[in-house]
DNA sequence: CGAATGGTTCAACGACTGTAGAACGAATCT
DNA sequence: AGATTCGTTCTACAGTCGTTGAACCATTCG
């Protein structure tokens, strides 16, 4: 199952196939159909359980939850939420689970704003962190693939602060 | 081609069939690469000029020049960016032009920021641009989809501003 | 009028895909 | 030992894809 996340998130879930991912195993193609039914169901298995946790409280630490979040994510993406990423923009389910995180995600951080465009609010957080994952881990953008995260995180800080807090 | 271009940006690369062009388009899939050469070649020609204009200056001016670039690409993206967005995360050639792009875009940012994290901004901004691109065109996020341009500029325009100059 | 040209359609090929089911082998159970 | 189960492999089917080349048609040119 390794070896199908791994497939999943580098080339995406149309160009990922069974036979692909049975070879990188070591095993025959009907084996992981045998095991997981369809390619649809592994691709759910192997994406399952990746929502990332943010807690409420003042826009500040909402903010610094948030950069936190940012801090981990930017060292290492966990693969499953790279093969979501990852065809996020080709797959219907992969389109509808990311929809489903970000909608998460504005629940907890509009809370804590506010202000009556915490949701719009939100959902701009949410698209600058679905950039930089993007960026970084999936386009490889130059200076930005390979950048220090401490360094991304200072010069994002302001961004996501005035992205949460209501007085700009 | 209007047809092709629409298909590209809607559903991506490899989900787009010559068949589903040419049915689109009232003809033969035959006579779709009689004129074309190939399905590559086809996505090509149908995505080809679409780099963003970014001149130069102070960075206040660079600010203002992305926040505008922002405001009329969020009425309307062009759909040929749109079929290169929509496949950037899954054919190899709409990453290039991708990364060719924002390569493009950080020439012109990070000249006008006088900073030694220059190129790493410049950077971060193109990831920005992209994941908004992305949620409000391709994901269509909720709030974020439907919100007004000009909400969404003012909203980012510290964002922008603490990206493109130096002092923070 | 006949030939040639350019646009268009038709039918087919070969490759690849997800998937199904039969067959095989080894280990376990009775 | 014989039967049964489980993991695994083999073979094959039906569908779809990009692509090709022959065929058809209308128009233009000599």
């Amino acid at each position: 199952m390794a070896q199908a996340r791994r497939l999943f998130a580098e080339t995406g879930y149309d160009r990922t196939t069974i036979r692909a991912v049975a070879t990188a195993a070591g095993v025959d193609p009907g084996l992981v159909m045998h095991y997981f039914g369809s390619k649809e169901k592994l691709f759910a298995r192997v994406t399952e359980g990746g929502t990332p946790p943010i807690a409420g409280g003042t826009p500040e630490q909402v903010a610094e939850q948030l950069l936190d979040h940012l801090r981990t994510s930017l060292a290492d993406e966990p693969v499953e939420s790279l093969a979501i990423l990852r065809s996020m923009l080709t797959h219907p389910e992969a389109t509808h689970e990311v929809r489903a995180a970000s909608r998460d995600h504005r629940d907890r951080i509009s809370e804590a704003i506010p202000d009556d465009q915490a949701d719009l609010r939100a959902a701009l957080v949410s698209a600058v962190l679905i950039g930089l994952a993007v960026g970084r881990h999936l386009i490889k953008l130059d200076h930005l693939a390979d950048a220090d995260p401490d360094q991304i995180v200072e010069l994002l800080r302001p961004s996501i602060r005035s992205l949460t807090k209501a007085d700009d």
